[in-house]
DNA sequence: CATTAATTTCGGTATAATCCGAAAAAACAG
DNA sequence: CTGTTTTTTCGGATTATACCGAAATTAATG
């Protein structure tokens, strides 16, 4: 079973904390801090202990984890859980949480406001200072 | 009075659903999209009406914006209230927004960092692969 | 198949964030 | 100083989010 040390425990807290205020929920966060810290793949059971966690919560994070491609997951002889770890390039993560971010939400508001600039143009109103406002956020 | 049309009644509404998923605050990112679409400075009584927010939440929500840097207050002869209004380069904005999260959270997380590896090399427990984990943070 | 192990789904509850409105405070005018 | 306008503060209600645990589902074993 895995024991965390104190400095381990404050920062997946921290880790947790940074998360939530960046719009990332704070469990999934600090799953991700535990892995990340954690040398060797855990269970999903082994995160739910080390975090007191319940297992579903676990499963749920570690289901959107992986949707951000954050973690892999291995397999172990003659074991048939799961054992999940992550990438302990750092920069690769922000790459990637970065990347999702733009494909999930940058691109789709800026086909939106593609199409609201469309919009303005057919109802041909008095919108020029809009219209420009909103170009500008297309760059 | 001001007069929103629908594209831009959308385009807020998008924004402050934007906002919240990057945890900021709906109603902030609400009020300063309206800023940015609107070219001339606003009250916070306009702003208030337009968006159908309590007064007090406009308050709130305008000296939230301003602790980041992202309102200007204008005045008008005669007028003793106050006008809101934004920079209108996009650019200049989302730089903002990162310069103060940086200073408001990244600089106290490698700080926090810093102390966690000092605590670690004082305690001499057996932690390289921590350490060496935080120090990739730390870059 | 039947049994057991492992994982996921889902409804409800707890917790936290948001927002309102009344009241207080501040700013200004006469 | 007094009355009026404008802004801010703050407690509490509302809403949204996070989390748990039981039950259902899936996967593996013999």
């Amino acid at each position: 079973m895995v024991e965390l040390t104190p400095v381990m425990k404050k920062i997946i807290l921290h880790w947790g904390e940074m998360g939530s205020s960046w719009g990332i929920n704070r469990t999934v966060a600090q799953i991700y801090a535990l892995l990340y810290l954690t040398p060797d793949p855990l269970t999903a059971d082994e995160i739910s202990a080390c975090l007191s966690l319940a297992r579903s919560t676990v499963s749920t994070g570690l289901h959107e984890l992986h949707g951000w491609g954050l973690v892999k997951v291995e397999h172990v002889l003659g074991d048939r859980r799961d054992h999940f770890t992550t990438m302990n390039d750092i920069w690769e993560i922000f790459r990637v949480i970065l990347d999702e971010r733009k494909r999930r939400e940058i691109d789709p508001t800026l086909e939106f406001l593609q199409e609201s600039v469309q919009e303005m143009r057919v109802q041909d109103a008095d919108q020029e200072y809009v219209e420009e406002r909103v170009n500008d956020m297309l760059e």
